[in-house]
DNA sequence: TGTTATTGGTTCATTATTTAAACCGATGTT
DNA sequence: AACATCGGTTTAAATAATGAACCAATAACA
């Protein structure tokens, strides 16, 4: 482990609960020497990552990293960070991985990627997807604010047979999205695609869009579903990391739910 | 200089024209050995600082800093709360308005607004202003603790031919500033622009930044830099208020001498 | 008031990591 | 086929990191 590491993993220890660091917490936080991590301090200090409060002598993040984020943001793409995650998601389930992005109260389609397990694929040609109808609108509703719910509410055209008609449906379906972590549309909008999405947060913290599964319903079994759960919830907070936002916790623990082994309840959680 | 700092200043040859870096690259711009510098980016990889672009195999900025800035302006909020009083500063000017945050004894640019009135426009693209040559610097130098002078006796570059040249010229040009409650750099940094700055206060009561106005330097006229002057006072009333901070009794006392009807000197000082 | 335990910060001989020249394989150019 | 350049790796030599001990200041406590 080289000395740039250790210095910069000092960063790790701020948070929210935990705005500003003394030299002392810090030593015992990082179980390093004193004088180390003085001098680590002091070079992150130079470099503008940390700044010491002048009242408290403790040491809080500095302005470089606004910069930075600055820098990131207009330099690298919210699509171009998605792609290898996207890329990842569609070679594991061997269905066809899409993102969106959720811009008021619309969820646009960013970019899909076709596995080519199967010569049968779900193709994503719809740009609008509908929030009461896809597995990624239904995850928009449980994690968005209301407003998108009203949205939903003034529009809820019905597609298939299988669609949901009543406004009660679809508050279940939400509400199931929002206790398993995962937005599940079975041929909700298209006839034999069976949707399974999850949101992805941005650095304001809130649902910025969603990445998404569409299967060819046939082919779908208890374990093909699992493992592309499974998947997505990787692929959810790999997307999240490089969009600058985190899961959030409780949606982890929806997820712990949701995920843990069906058929081996021998490893306790 | 150590290691940590060596590696963190990589971060600084990122910009928006240059987005992405490739290893000889980097070894060129930060002349280093290839080894050393691959070793540095592997270090900084490792703690998501920067990421490689899977295809050209080049180095660019990595999620971390988003995360990084995200907390940082959760639990110091500058940025935010300084956006609405810089886009009515750069509108009520016509020029560009900037701000910076002085952390330890460096002046980093946090953020500017252009105004479109005129499509020949000042762009701040330096992330650390030179305390001797900015009105922002000046501001620093006037308002800031003794420490400040120290630094930038110890670095004052010549940057145009109008550049203070002598430790007494900025002894003089600071004592101006805090005589008057404004940073003026004519040209002192970079041909043509006129900067004006006033000093941001935080709950400190220090000196937390400045929030300043760029421009073109053939543009100004005395009307022009009182209007500036004025719209300075308020933007920097807003924002030192926004940051928790209140502005000193002599510092409105210094602006009330400046920014009074120029040409009736009736009220001595 | 004196004692003790914190805090942030500093020193210096020992030690371990960093350094940089040379090298490698792959890719692209002339 | 020769040459240049790319990202990446190895080596002994050189440099920088380390951490126990040490300050000075402050707070806690009796």
């Amino acid at each position: 482990m080289s000395v740039v590491t250790k210095a910069l993993d000092l960063l790790q220890h701020f948070s929210v609960t935990r705005p500003e660091i003394g030299l002392s917490q810090f030593r015992r936080l990082a179980s390093h020497d004193k004088a180390t991590t003085y001098r680590y301090l002091q070079s992150l200090e130079d470099a503008g990552f940390v700044e010491k409060n002048p009242e408290t002598k403790a040491y809080r993040l500095g302005p470089m990293v606004l910069h930075l984020a600055q820098m990131r943001e207009l330099t690298v793409p919210r699509q171009e960070s998605a792609r290898l995650p996207l890329e990842a998601l569609a070679e594991a389930s061997g269905e066809t991985a899409h993102i969106s992005i959720l811009s008021g109260t619309k969820l646009h389609a960013l970019s899909s990627c076709e596995s080519n397990r199967h010569s049968a694929r779900a193709v994503i040609d719809t740009q609008i997807l509908p929030l009461h109808a896809t597995g990624s609108g239904l995850c928009a509703l449980a994690f968005g604010d209301a407003a998108l719910m009203d949205a939903a509410r003034e529009n809820h055209s019905h597609f298939t047979e299988y669609s949901l008609n009543s406004i009660d449906d679809l508050s279940d379906a939400v509400e199931t999205a929002r206790q398993s972590g995962f937005g599940i549309a079975n041929r909700f909008f298209e006839d034999d695609i069976y949707g399974i999405a999850t949101p992805i947060f941005d650095q304001t913290g809130q649902i910025a869009g969603t990445v998404a599964v569409a299967c060819i319903a046939a082919r779908i079994t208890p374990e093909l579903e699992q493992d592309i759960k499974h998947q997505l919830v990787l692929a959810s907070r790999d997307i999240t990391r490089n969009w600058g936002g985190s899961i959030p916790p409780e949606l982890e623990t929806a997820w712990a739910r949701t995920v843990s082994q069906p058929e081996h309840q021998d490893i306790t959680t």
